[in-house]
DNA sequence: AACCCGCCCAACT
DNA sequence: AGTTGGGCGGGTT
């Protein structure tokens, strides 16, 4: 999406498993970065990817307050407006399977394929979650390979990310 | 038209 | 238990 006049803030928090940021317009998330140790890295990382069109004052959207109580181990359903403009149709179909996967609870990549009417693109489910911009809305860590194991996740801290927030979940 | 993958399954050591 | 090899679909260059 090409928004070079629109104003876009960028909120951190300091959360258990790390720094976060939610990138916003005023009313959409354009990203969720979690995870990072320290918040100089956050912000690096966000600058690469927004570039000096990152307004300095944060404009919270409400999803950060609900994210501490995520956090915080409540059972909260974490929704919020994206922009999915710049997503494949087959990143969205993959994303709106996603967010159907209770809290607590975890998906294969095989079965979620096979729920978008795609029985053979586990491998493609896959790829399309590696490039999850929106992290726990979409959530992307509830998805697990089908013989047992955790399988990847491609956000800051990795498989250990993965594996805390499943265990937060659980609890 | 190649490659790369957060996979899967069966068939082995 | 771990390791292979073929097949798979979507995305990227």
């Amino acid at each position: 999406m090409k928004c070079t006049t629109t104003l876009v803030s960028c909120t951190t928090i300091k959360t258990k498993i790390g720094w976060c940021a939610v990138v916003a317009t005023e009313k959409v998330a354009l990203r969720i970065a979690i995870g990072f140790p320290e918040r100089k890295q956050l912000l690096t990382q966000i600058l690469k990817e927004f570039g000096s069109a990152i307004e300095k004052n944060p404009a919270r959207m409400s999803i950060t307050g609900e994210m501490r109580h995520y956090f915080s181990g409540k059972k909260v359903f974490l929704n919020c407006a994206m922009d999915w403009s710049s997503l494949s149709p087959f990143q969205q179909k993959v994303y709106k399977a996603a967010m159907k996967v209770p809290y607590g609870t975890v998906e294969t990549y095989g079965n979620l394929a096979r729920r978008i009417g795609c029985p053979k693109g586990a491998r493609a489910v896959g790829g399309a979650l590696s490039k999850n911009p929106f992290p726990l809305v979409v959530p992307c860590h509830r998805i697990v390979r089908g013989d047992g194991n955790l399988g990847g996740f491609s956000a800051r801290g990795g498989i250990v990310l993965k594996k805390k927030l499943l265990r937060l979940e659980r609890h």
